[in-house]
RNA sequence: UGAGUAAGCCAGAUGAUCGCGUGUGCAGUUAUGCAUACGAGGAAAGUCCGGGCUCCAUAGGGCAGGGUGCCGGGUAAUACCCGGUGGAGGCGACUCUAAGGCUAGUGCAACAGAGAUAUACCGCCAUUGAGAGGUGGGAAGUGAGAGAUGGGAAGUGGGACAGAUUUAUAGUCUCACCUCCCACAUCUCACAUCUCACUUCUCAAUCGGUAAGGGUGGAAAGGCGAGGUAAGAGCUCACCAGCGGUUAGGUAACUAACCGGCUAUGUAAACCCCACUUGGAGCAAGACCAAAUAGAGAGACAGCCAAGGCUUUGCUUUGGCAGGAACGGCCCCUUCCGUCUCCGGGUAAGGUCGCUUGAGCUUGUUGGUGACAGCAAGCCUAGAUAGAUGAUCAUCCAAUACAGAACCCGGCUUAUAGACUUACUCAUGAU
């Protein structure tokens, strides 16, 4: 089990944003860009747009436990930002676990497809 | 049993697997690993009040401004809480109440209405004038009628007288009665005229009276009844409301009784008055670490007075004035300071602290109607910083609402599925 690096800086999150590639599914938008380490950091972001602050801390932690459960058949190397959609609000664990799961798959982070 | 009132309590539970944050212990050079304990709420929310804490001066004075506003108490403090008073609502348990002062002053009061803080439109009344009618009196007139009285005439009867005379008749005078005529005081009736008084109606006038009635309005100088008055009116009186005073009770708000002059529109979440109260900014506060309350640098300027020093046409030090800053509406006070411009580091992209032991919680006890306070014992109960509580499965359950700590407390307000407890009220039934 690797532990789980994270994005802190608010530069961090801009820096990939903006130069970094993006996939979109129906909750969630994942942002991301090499980094030229041998692990991956992940940060997750959940907008005002969503919902009320006990709704985008589940979205959150939904978002996180899905990543987690798949973290260690991850291509390394990246800085990845996950985004919950407006309307994610009204998901529960299963929706949130299947997009991640499918921009997974489009990004070929995962090591099994190699 | 039903309907309600008030207060309080809970906020899914248990187990398994994987995962997260912090503390502690052990291991390790560090990174970290292992074990173990703990790990969101009744509102954590809104940020509406009040405090602690930090910095600005140890937070000072006055004015302005703000806040509060029945009384007493509680508290660190409050706009909160408790107890009471007045008012409103409810059959009741009980609930609601921004509830000081319009009798300090000023302002405002649309529309309607004659008039809005004093007004006379209608109405009522008085006076004056004009007109019409009625009643009564008076004046003179016309007509009719009655008629005291006076005069005259005739008739009847009585008496007296004189004369004639046979007697009688006749005569004269007088009295009574009756009839008629004339004059006329007077009275009655009718008619028309004039005049006076009273009264009714109409019209007009009065810088007239009135505030009972009408109408307007949220409000028209108390309500209602009786007396009273030209009509009316607290003009007088009884009762009621209101105001003021006295006495009694109460710490007080206030209540009760008595007395008094008689009457006062509403609005202060209008200005204002009164009483009390109030400095500002906020944990991105603030402190520390590394250049670290930023200043190493460049340029320009540096007022007046006094004293001193030196390398004495000058430079410099100290003190005062002026000026500036802290200071944020103004003034004062206090403290500090050469001034201005340019450049530049830093400025939510570093780290540590603040950061959770506190007006703390639980239990007991004492005081108090209560809010609360005192004492004793026990307990330590999140502390993150892209921000920790999630996922899956199983069982129970009728079902899971509103909702996530961010310096910390005390309140208020708002949101909230459902379940439960206690006390009380009303209605119905049974006993």
């Amino acid at each position: 089990m690797t532990t789980l690096h994270k994005l802190k800086k608010n530069y961090e999150f801009k820096k990939v944003y903006n130069e970094g590639k993006y996939y979109v599914e129906k909750f969630v938008v994942m942002y991301i860009i090499p980094n030229d380490s041998n692990f991956n950091r992940v940060g997750f972001s959940v907008s005002k747009k969503v919902g009320k602050s006990v709704i985008r801390n589940k979205i959150k932690r939904l978002m996180k436990e899905a990543y987690r459960k798949f973290a260690d058949t991850a291509k390394l190397g990246y800085d990845i930002v996950f985004t919950a959609r407006a309307g994610s609000g009204s998901a529960d664990y299963s929706m949130i676990e299947n997009n991640i799961i499918s921009i997974l798959k489009r990004a070929k982070l995962k090591k099994s497809e190699e």
